[in-house]
DNA sequence: AATGAATGAGAGTTCATTCAT
DNA sequence: CATGAATGAACTCTCATTCAT
């Protein structure tokens, strides 16, 4: 009978748990999300949950695929410019607009929370790498067109920048006042001070 | 008779079940401790913990509770210096030296981890108090001094010195490689380039 | 799709779970009552009973919400008749009917043992209301006729009638030797000695 | 060295203790007292309450205990009547006079709440026996002397009687509108009515 | 495919009781 | 004798996950 497998409207609903997950996730820490909340938030039954992801930590886990997707497509947008100085501020940047979406400060603390976990900790290990794996050529690039300081190497200047973003993503976090509009130019103007030669 | 309370004993114990949950809700994160494990690690019996704190998360909180005190007594430590920016970069550095604990790393993600929980997040919010005002006034006065830059308030200044004590413990916390001792002093550098006028 | 939810099934499982409560109560008292025991009782898993009642406490609140239906159903069975000290002691009667399942005076006990709870105490006022309600009215209508004294007015006389069953209720409960079916005459004649005018 | 037992002291105390007990007992019933409140009551630190009584159900048992002592001291002052009807009238008023002491219904109903414990049933047992000790013998002699009726056996009388004062404890228990002083007449009535030849 | 009723392992917490002081 | 800190057995309840329909 029926058409069993609609593989766009699998995809789709999936989509829908995941976000509906990455919502709650953030309102409520990882411990704090009960499977339940999280099938009334995406209008399914708790069935239908578990034929979509095996585990409540796989749908962390397919969050967490989602950033290391999206870093690797930002890499492809990068190719062909000249300006490695510009591409690693421009770097620096889209890490600050990470946090216009308002759930992304609760989630980062929730996954943080859970971290201990060795499938976590493994996963976050890739999104960091994929980071890293965005940054590091264009810094190595800035250095050798003298764009940039030279007394640190690449990976650790890699590292200072990504400090920064993460650090900026916290204050968001845990600072009301902390306006992210304004403050993305001084997280842009102190990458460049950190950065100067 | 009976020699009933002995203060002095009752603190210790006190302590070392405080310092046993540290070490645990590090290791394993808020939800992933039980009491049990925290008692484990004491050497004490479930009824005691209880006989100490009416719930779990008093110990977290207690375990707050000393961060404040910690940077009210530091406070005093710094009275009557007059090099303003030297004491600012004193408590920048101070902050890299939090990480001497190596449990503290896990134990900060822990804390984020069930951050959502309003008395949580109160505690947290009195701890960045005490923090701010511990450094707030002496970025006022580097600012008279003509010692660092006028363009943002000391408010802001003070933010972001604390977003890279932040994101350095983050990186401390999930970088490996990450060697605190030669970084800090990359963090006071840094510090020093973002504070110049 | 699916055969979600079967209400009947579901309250046939609902009543299943009151009963073994209302056995185990009685045999143990309420705290003497583990949720485990009514689950053995009850032939289901611990998450089961939790799944139809939040509380231990609500499945005897729902034992007694049962006997204020009861006394409103009995009503209706008195309705149209006209011989008002004939329907009095048939109220009283059936009060010593009730002893009838021998499981009655171990609950009742029960009940009053932990009846200094607020929530346990307002819903035993809706029992009392309930068969006051019941019987008040015949009452009144009795002393009206001249069937029965008139020299205590009908909520005095109702509460004295009450004292008679929940007297008899306790005797049954407590002496062995007492029959029921021997006393139950003894009763009905009682009442009628207290009502003579 | 010292006093160590000073037996005056020591029955001082444990009276002292037997009546916090009843208090919090009346108040909470039987599980819902804590050892803890108990002492809080006598204003002793826990390890006393245990230098008196072994167990929280010793202190119960020992209330009893009183109260069978009591029927025995009563039935000395009955000696030496000769008008048997009015011993059985004053027993039963003097039933109702128990509920002078305000704690006593909500003690009862404590006491009821763990009835189905062997020892504690024993002892009331006892305490229900030694009641019926002191009744029965002038209900046997008011029949002999053709005072009361003689249709039901000396035994079932005494049943009934104590059914009236128990219910008579019971709806004062329950019910706060029911005036003791002005119900005590209608129950002395009562018992005249059933008593009746 | 979708559902939600059923499950039971496991967690936090309470409290009678012991015992060193 | 008096104390209260220490203890651990036992209990209620939560929630991820399974499975019949």
């Amino acid at each position: 009978m029926a058409r069993t497998v609609d593989p766009a409207r699998h995809e789709a609903r999936r989509l829908v748990i995941i976000d509906a997950a990455l919502t709650v996730f953030a309102q409520r820490g990882y411990d704090g999300t009960t499977t339940a909340a999280i099938c009334r938030q995406a209008g399914i039954g708790s069935g239908t949950f578990f034929h979509y992801f095996p585990t409540k930590r796989d749908v962390l886990l397919a969050i967490l695929t989602f950033g290391i997707g999206d870093a690797r497509d930002r890499a492809e947008a990068y190719a062909g410019r000249t300006d490695a100085l510009g591409v690693v501020l421009d770097i620096v940047r889209s890490g600050a607009e990470d946090v216009a979406d308002p759930r992304m400060p609760g989630f980062v603390r929730a996954v943080g929370g859970i971290m201990h976990q060795p499938d976590v900790a493994e996963k976050l290990d890739e999104d960091t790498r994929a980071q890293r794996d965005l940054m590091l050529p264009w810094v190595e690039r800035a250095q050798r067109a003298g764009e940039i300081r030279t007394d640190l190497d690449a990976g650790r200047i890699t590292s200072w920048l990504y400090l920064l973003t993460d650090g900026f993503l916290g204050r968001a976090a845990s600072e009301e006042t902390f306006s992210v509009a304004a403050e993305t130019e001084v997280l842009v103007d102190t990458a460049r001070r950190f950065l100067a030669p």
